[in-house]
DNA sequence: CCTTGACCTTGACCCTACGTCAGGGTCGCA
DNA sequence: TGCGACCCTGACGTAGGGTCAAGGTCAAGG
């Protein structure tokens, strides 16, 4: 008769796992000797054998308990079922590895690679760090919501871009986070963002923010600039003395 | 601000994962209002979805919260680790896809093809399954505990298959497994037995059990017979009667 | 006879990444 | 004021065991 270490190690598994599978109800508890020890035969050793040979192959403990009883159709019928579970864990892991691939650090944690494209150029421009974090945060939050959009979008930004004008009106707006709350240039800025959004008026913007862009989002996306720039408050507030309210899409207050 | 349900929803997971991150110190606690509901902010989303982007990635929870924190090198460093656990995992997977693929059911659980082989010709034989139960539960024995050499194991199996006095002996001898414990055929098997052994010797059998197969495994092996072989021990008192001992391994009793 | 070390017993807590109650408080709307 | 939907904490469950803890047992050697 055999102890159950002895048993467990003609199956090579610990000790705790034959305790295991007694609890599981996969092995019978065979008997005690007198000072309660558990005594096994031979056929142990080859139940233990068939379980661990079923659990190596990747099923769970719960399947083999049915599978030691079961007969040829379900066997096989079970045997296929796992093994689609394991194509499956597999693929999982594949598609795990490629989104790794992707993850160096910094910008490109959550991002696709034509927005840390974009705020590499925003970099390259000698915009303030703090400003490119803010835009950071707000494109992984529009990535999150509507990835199909972001190619577009991020297209859109770099026309922006390409304008001289436009862009000398952005390195205006990225000096402004460091103003203080009071500074009384916010107005003149106010006064030209308002000359740009009656300028472009009404088409230019089209398909920019369109339908996907849920209210919720806009308003998420506002809060961001919101608490990134100290002066964001008071700029929307000169916005809105001027008949226009958004940042994120700005909009006409309508006259009531 | 945003309610748990609404930060869990624009990272797409659900208020209980959120807690458990806030939990493991993932993420910060926020604020409470004034009932102790938890308020968010837009940034809390932007640090959900990032631990999203990790945990989507296949990266431990554990290893997340060094992940959001480390810099470029360390992330490649820990990207490059989690990269070589996730092609394990795969490889491990990959190899019990294989396995199951293996498990027909049946006498193939745990055995090899040739030992398979083997026993689908005593059933040809017209053995009965009692006995073939008893071989098959031996043999997964020893192809756990010397898988390597199975191969030369059932080829001496077969060969003794292909002599026709052996197989006629085996035929005798699977007869015994009916017999009542008092049957008086047996001394007549055990004189057939002993004739066998001793016209073989000594050389015959070389290779066949050699110093592999441990003491212990012997004993569990003959245990497995006489566990499923009623008249057994008859026969093997009558062995050694005549100065042989074993099963498994036959050998003299040394004269003393 | 005693000690020592190896083994055995049960019970309980630990791990991952949350799911799922239970029991109770809160919010917004009709 | 009542209802459904939301929020809170706390606790238990998952798979497959690992790892103590606290004690009983066994065999060998001094």
């Amino acid at each position: 008769m055999l102890t159950i270490s002895q048993l467990a190690s003609y199956a090579d598994v610990t000790v705790r796992a034959v305790r295991h599978y007694h609890a599981k109800g996969l092995l019978p508890e065979p008997e005690r000797d007198r000072s309660g020890y558990r005594r096994y035969d031979a056929h142990a050793v080859v139940q233990l054998i068939k379980i661990r040979t079923l659990a190596d192959a990747g099923v769970p403990l719960s399947r083999v308990r049915e599978l030691l009883t079961a007969g040829e159709e379900e066997f096989t019928a079970a045997v296929a079922d796992i093994d689609r579970r394991l194509r499956a864990e597999i693929r999982e892991r594949q598609r795990h590895r490629e989104r790794i691939a992707q993850l160096a650090a910094g910008d490109s944690l959550a991002l696709p690679p034509e927005a840390v494209a974009y705020l590499n150029r925003l970099r390259e421009l000698g915009l303030p760090e703090l400003l490119i974090g803010g835009e950071r945060d707000a494109w992984i939050l529009v990535a999150a919501q509507l990835p199909q959009h972001m190619a577009f979008y991020m297209k859109m930004k770099q026309q922006q871009l390409d304008d001289p004008a436009t862009l000398e009106f952005y390195r205006d707006l990225a000096e402004m986070i460091h103003w203080e709350a009071d500074d009384p240039r916010v107005a003149a800025i106010g006064d030209r963002l308002v000359g740009f959004l009656e300028a472009a008026e009404p088409e230019e913007w089209d398909g920019y923010h369109e339908d996907q862009m849920t209210d919720d989002l806009v308003q998420l996306l506002d809060s961001v600039f919101l608490d990134s720039v100290p002066i964001a408050r008071r700029l929307m507030q000169q916005l809105e003395e001027r008949g226009w309210r958004g940042w994120t899409k700005f909009e006409r207050i309508p006259e009531k």
